[in-house]
DNA sequence: GGAGACTGCGCC
DNA sequence: AAATGGCGCAGTCTCC
């Protein structure tokens, strides 16, 4: 590939063959046992490992010590092609603090491997259920009854300690070859590579954490706490005495003593939550019809009080500890591979217990309120911080997928998609700004229909408009209702078992318009980029680093005399090499613009944003075109062979 | 006193 | 009868 980043790939991205790099024979399994804080986390300096097992070219070894004492380990890992282990971030952590780049390793993560095979499916995925199900036993009892009660495996008998390390790395090995062969005969084994080429990435970036700046934070949590007394003082002498964060007191406060009507469904009968209590959301609770002097305070003293109680106990409260309490102002979070339907990341935070607070409070990575982003700064002086993301990645991926020519030529030609949903609104009665329109404009994506008059207007006139998505959705229903699954070019397999025809309307039909998309989009285009921006930052021997991943975008502390270079990598990230690695490894000719946003200031979320627009070198008409004589496939929802569709029918 | 259901709310 | 997806965390409340 000509472009001067593609060299400092590793070569499993240069050349990325998952039957190559997956099927090979030259891997190594490995388990550690360790002490138990935090399950054994290695972001946590307290723990050490008691123990490492591993099997590499058919021998058994084990060492017992710390990180300090893993010397043949690392020199078997470095002569090896692929680690395999269970949840291998985990290992890939305590190798890192043993001293191990882990920009050199490509893992294979049995956990992964069944997460793809059951796609959207929840199974257990812990080591002991998986190898339940392949027939190899469960854990023997004792120890991990003992482990689960929380018992330090530093307390065990050695020998049993062992027992169990060596039998997990068997079951492990086991466990791999059985799947990679399943993976491998169902066309998956390229799903499981795109899945585990993040797990370097994301075992590194959980190390680094995040930054607060002490000065912001200070004044952000001072203020909210100054001005909820204000409110809550007032509140009190309207409402005296009930709890304003109990919904059923509320409820009672507001329908009952102050007389608010119940919003009601287009039948008349009451909106209520699913277990038929009053609702009380923010959102219900504006859209109430306030008459009285007395109900048009309540609500909007309560509106104010309610964001900041819930900032404050979020979010606040828990970076007011952090700058006071915690080195250097810095916070981690962790990032959760395996528990989607999607297959997009989740992720959870680690609970700290502040001297200033009663309660152990944590903060996730993904939700943290754009407001607050403004609190973020680098930990080192004169540094900057850096945000790449996939520009309207999910609206291209959907022209992608539905095969959209009408998608593809408004994206190449920067049509504003916003504005056409304010136009189409405000057309049919309800005068609509663009801000306000941006909350429509993709809801056909996710299979939404019902609405207002002029939303639903909208909504058909999206599915005019977008033609090719729409009879792609209308058929992925259909495939789904006669098969109970759908696959996408990645390989995964979704999977609706329950899926009915129910006076015409297609159960599931919401999450069978959407899965595909977010999948593709988010758990393996982004994926994609940003294994390959940290594999170049990496070694290129940047001083720059990723500090965090929200589904469409990364987080990065900037050098400032990198900030030029990384935004040309994350361009070629987020794009070229995108392109590359969809044809290299599914064999998909992405025919839509990708884009790349890139946006520097001194804080998170500050500063102009760059975009790199990029122009595949493929063309969904040439496609068409093709179709009749060449193996060109055309994205689709099929199982198994591939199955040609002609395009030419549909615009 | 802890677990889990329920409700609500933040992000993409 | 209704129908926009995916998450994790905090607070309340019930139940054991």
């Amino acid at each position: 590939m000509d472009n001067k980043f593609f060299k400092y790939l590793p070569p499993w991205l240069r050349d990325p063959d998952p039957d190559q790099w997956l099927l090979t024979d030259n891997y190594l399994v490995l388990d550690f046992e360790g002490t138990n804080l935090e399950k054994g986390s290695a972001l946590v300096d307290d723990n050490r490992i008691l123990l490492a097992c591993w099997r590499y070219k058919g021998v058994s070894k084990a060492v017992w010590g710390d990180v300090h004492d893993m010397g043949d380990l690392l020199a078997d890992i470095e002569e090896a092609d692929l680690v395999v282990a269970h949840n291998a971030k985990f290992e890939l952590q305590w190798l890192k603090r043993a001293g191990a780049r882990l920009q050199d390793m490509l893992t294979y993560d049995t956990m992964l491997g069944e997460y793809v095979l059951y796609g959207n499916q929840k199974v257990p995925l812990n080591l002991g259920a998986i190898a339940s199900r392949y027939g190899l036993g469960g854990k023997e009892a004792f120890v991990d009854k003992m482990m689960r009660a929380g018992v330090c495996p530093s307390m065990l008998p050695r020998s049993l300690l062992l027992d169990r390390c060596r039998k997990d790395v068997l079951q492990t090995e086991e466990i791999f070859l059985q799947q990679r062969q399943v993976l491998k005969d169902t066309d998956r084994l390229k799903t499981v590579f795109t899945r585990n080429i993040l797990t370097a990435p994301l075992a590194d970036i959980e190390f680094n954490g995040m930054c607060l700046s002490a000065d912001r934070v200070r004044e952000e949590y001072n203020d909210a706490v100054k001005r909820t007394t204000e409110i809550g003082r007032k509140l009190d002498e309207m409402a005296g005495g009930i709890n304003l964060n109990s919904p059923v007191q509320l409820g009672e406060f507001v329908y009952g003593t102050l007389e608010f009507e119940e919003l009601k469904s287009k039948r008349g009968e009451p909106l209520r939550t699913p277990s038929g209590g009053r609702k009380t959301d923010s959102d219900t609770l504006s859209a109430l019809k306030a008459k009285t002097k007395q109900q048009k305070e309540f609500v909007s003293l309560w509106s104010e009080y309610n964001k900041l109680t819930s900032a404050l106990s979020k979010n606040l409260e828990f970076f007011k500890g952090v700058v006071e309490e915690s080195e250097g102002g810095i916070f981690h979070g962790q990032f959760n591979q395996a528990v989607t339907a999607t297959h997009r990341l989740s992720a959870s935070g680690r609970p700290i217990k502040f001297e200033m607070f009663k309660k152990k409070k944590s903060v996730q990575f993904q939700n943290m309120p754009r407001a607050y982003k403004r609190l973020f700064k680098s930990r080192n002086d004169g540094w900057l911080v850096g945000e790449a993301d996939g520009g309207q990645l999910e609206f291209r991926v959907a022209g992608f997928l539905g095969a959209d020519k009408a998608a593809v030529d408004a994206i190449a030609d920067k049509f504003d998609v916003h504005t056409f949903t304010s136009e189409t609104l405000t057309a049919n009665g309800e005068p609509t700004g663009r801000q306000d329109a941006k909350a429509h404009t993709f809801k056909p994506l996710y299979g939404g229909q019902s609405g207002t008059k002029a939303q639903q207007a909208y909504y058909q006139a999206f599915k005019a408009r977008y033609p090719g998505i729409t009879s792609w959705q209308e058929n992925n229903k259909r495939e789904v209702l006669r098969t109970k699954q759908l696959r996408i070019p990645s390989g995964l397999i979704f999977y609706w078992p329950d899926t009915k025809l129910r006076d015409d309307y297609i159960t599931n039909s919401t999450s069978i318009c959407n899965y595909p998309v977010q999948s593709f989009a988010t758990a393996d285009i982004i994926p994609i980029a940003i294994a390959s921006l940290w594999h170049i930052m990496k070694r290129a021997d940047m001083q720059s680093f990723i500090v965090n991943t929200v589904h469409d975008s990364t987080i990065m502390e900037l050098h400032p005399d990198e900030v030029e270079p990384i935004g040309e990598i994350s361009g070629f990230s987020f794009t070229d090499y995108v392109y590359f690695y969809l044809e290299e490894v599914y064999d998909v000719k992405f025919f839509v613009n990708l884009a790349a946003g890139y946006k520097v200031g001194e804080h998170w979320s500050e500063g102009e944003e760059i975009v790199f627009e990029k122009y595949p070198k493929h063309k969904l008409e040439d496609l068409i075109h093709e179709e009749s004589t060449s193996k060109v496939e055309v994205p689709q929802g099929h199982r198994g062979t591939v199955r040609r569709r002609t395009m030419v029918q549909r615009n």
